[in-house]
RNA sequence: GCGGCCGUAGUCUAGUUUGGUUUAGGACAUCAGCCUGCCACGCUGACGACCCGGGUUCAAAUCCCGGCGGCCGCACCA
């Protein structure tokens, strides 16, 4: 621990080295700074570039999940509806004396004893008397409470030059899909099971985004919203991961106090009932293969469950995946919840739209129904002029409520009116019925990117004779191929450029280095994570072959230059190794 | 938001205690030139800083106040 001050940890020496090597850094810093903003620089900015290509290749191209990209800013209807504006906020009451901050249902469940679920739901009214009622003092220094304040995590906005069109930047990319539900359903044929993801920013005015990289005010996420239907939850997916083994810590277990990891293979979670969902399992174990894909190995990575009061409101089962991180430990990537149908129904209560979709059975169903036909004849002299009135009460009324009600009364009172049996026919009708229609439901893997950029830099930094390196996977270094003339003279630097145009028109993404020797300039390209180097020296004035370096050996093969672009192209693909690529060769 | 500590070039740092002796010194990095036949060589030169705003004083990197930012602790993280 002493040892602490002298020895940096990797979360300081990798925000030294993207900041000195502009993979990142904090923006606005000419006027000081502001917390919880960053800004990536070009290598940053490439190496977030890749790491979101791949989840692209992944989900939209391999899994065929459609991709959309709509507005930050919302009108506030939108939240109110997904439940953001009454639950993504904080009731805080500070002490008058010494200033803490507190969350005001922590203190009412600790020491008025009240129930979580219950707790949320108190006004500020409600809390205020509670405080008082229950004598609850600070447990820091035993001052008593101000007036409880709510604190809105989303940022708010107005929407044009109305002060009344109150907008708020979208605390999560998910809104942006359920809102467009109907188009997107019909961009996927109409058909069930589908998915739509959508990578972009989002806000949280967070309290206090301290620790630099972990949380943000401005970050971006990619939410993937997988629709199906809860009758049919079965994942056509399942066989090819059943057999993935997924690190689980059980919100039973958390419960107990334990954060024991439970190994278990996708199947089991599923048959033990430790996942709700199938789909949920299968994306889990993608998440999982993904995060293996960016360097961080399957003993580092762990899904936690949430116990109930940690879970977001519109979730039934959430699991964070979370990496082992030096600075932190258990470091949250990803988020997998299973919304049910919670949004699409909120959204179609506030909108008034039909969120449904139609599933045709395979063979139409016969259903016996009980009608209510209105005998206009015994209506029109009783009713007179309200007869028609009635008619349509009667229609839209429950046939069971109405069948029952005269069979244990005698009559059905609709209003004011005394309906009697012999004003109605009640009829068993058989209806043929060739569907149905539902709110479908979603499970949601939802990564933050930033987080992602964060982990492949950690896990990508080792130290080989005092030299830094990132050994970033080869598909998402932000700088393919560096191409180096051996010294700089003597026709060496033109021919290099020759060849560095060359990758660059084969759509490499390749740099031209000659400053200083060659030794540093290698010390440099391998701190940025530059997977492969090409060297120019004299013998490939003479025969046209290079030296190819490798980042991580720092073996070097000989190779034919002509032959470089479908080498290097199989190599960045991962079909061919770095001993592929030439004959082994001596410096 | 609160409390403690802190803020000198891209980075690390000298100077701050005791205000003036400093055109604020050095190292690394960067750039230019020389050198360089495969892993941060060397030489010459260049660029580059007292977080911001007030105050005290003849004089402020240095003392005081406020703000911003950082680290740690508390709190917060649907």
């Amino acid at each position: 621990m002493t040892d602490e001050t002298k020895t940096p940890d990797k979360f300081t020496i990798i925000n030294e080295l993207a900041r000195r090597r502009g993979f990142f850094w904090q923006s606005y810093e000419i006027y000081g700074g502001a917390s919880g903003f960053v800004t990536y620089g070009s290598l940053g900015a490439r190496l977030k570039q890749n790491i979101e290509k791949k989840l692209r290749e992944l989900f939209v191209n391999k899994l065929g999940i459609l991709e959309i990209d709509s507005p930050i800013i919302a009108p506030s209807k939108v939240f109110e509806a997904s439940g953001h504006v009454d639950h993504f906020k904080e009731l805080m009451v500070e002490c008058l004396k010494c200033k803490r901050q507190f969350r005001a249902d922590n203190l009412l469940r600790e020491f008025a004893k009240i129930g979580e679920s219950e707790a949320e739901k108190l006004s500020l009214k409600e809390v205020k008397e509670a405080i008082e009622k229950h004598e609850i003092r600070c447990p820091e220094c035993g001052g008593t409470f101000g007036e409880p304040k709510y604190f809105l995590i989303m940022f708010k906005t107005t929407i044009g030059p109305y002060s009344d069109a109150v907008g708020y930047g979208r605390p999560e990319a998910a809104q942006g899909i359920f809102v467009e539900f109907r188009h997107l359903y019909e961009m996927a044929r109409e058909k069930l099971p589908f998915g739509v993801i959508q990578i972009g920013h989002a806000l949280r005015n967070e309290i206090s985004p301290r620790q630099g990289l972990i949380r943000w005010r401005e970050f971006t996420i990619a939410d993937l919203e997988f629709f199906f239907d809860p009758e049919e939850p079965n994942c056509y997916l399942l066989k090819d991961f059943e057999n993935e083994t997924l690190p689980l810590v059980l919100a039973e277990n958390k419960l107990r106090g334990s954060e024991e990891i439970v190994k278990v293979t996708v199947k089991e979670a599923l048959t033990k009932g430790y996942i709700k969902a199938e789909w949920q399992a299968v994306f889990m174990a993608l998440a999982k293969k993904l995060l293996v894909d960016f360097g961080v190995p399957a003993e580092k990575q762990r899904f936690i469950e949430k116990l109930p009061w940690e879970k977001a409101h519109y979730a039934v089962q959430s699991f964070d995946q979370e990496i082992c991180v030096e600075r932190w430990g258990w470091f949250e990537v990803s988020g997998h919840a299973y919304r049910t149908d919670y949004d699409l129904k909120r959204h179609m209560q506030f909108s008034g739209v039909d969120m449904r979709v139609f599933k045709e059975y395979e063979k139409p169903v016969e259903r016996k129904r009980t009608v209510v036909k209105p005998l206009m004849a015994k209506l029109g002299p009783v009713f007179k002029e309200d007869a028609a009135n009635v008619a349509e009460m009667l229609s839209e009324a429950d046939p069971e409520e109405v069948e029952a009600s005269i069979k244990k009364n005698g009559y059905y009172m609709l209003g004011k009116c005394k309906v009697l049996p012999e004003y109605i026919e009640i009829a068993c009708q058989k209806v043929k019925e060739r569907g149905r229609k539902f709110v479908p439901h979603v499970v949601e893997p939802s990564f933050g990117s930033d987080r992602l950029v964060y982990v492949t830099l950690e896990y990508a930094y080792r130290v080989k004779d005092g030299r830094a390196i990132l050994s970033f996977p080869r598909d998402v270094a932000p700088i393919q191929v560096g191409v180096y003339p051996l010294v700089s003279k003597n026709g060496l630097p033109e021919r290099t450029l020759q060849i560095h145009k060359t990758l660059l028109d084969e759509g490499f993404m390749a740099e031209y280095d000659e400053a200083g020797s060659i030794g540093r300039r290698y010390a440099r390209a391998d701190e940025i994570g530059v997977p492969l180097g090409i060297t120019v020296d004299y013998d490939t004035l003479k025969d046209n072959t290079v030296t190819v370096r490798d980042r991580d050996s720092w073996k070097q093969v000989r190779s034919r230059v002509e032959e470089l672009p479908q080498l290097l192209r199989k190599y960045f693909r991962w079909k061919a190794d770095f001993e592929d690529l030439g004959k082994p060769f001596k410096g």
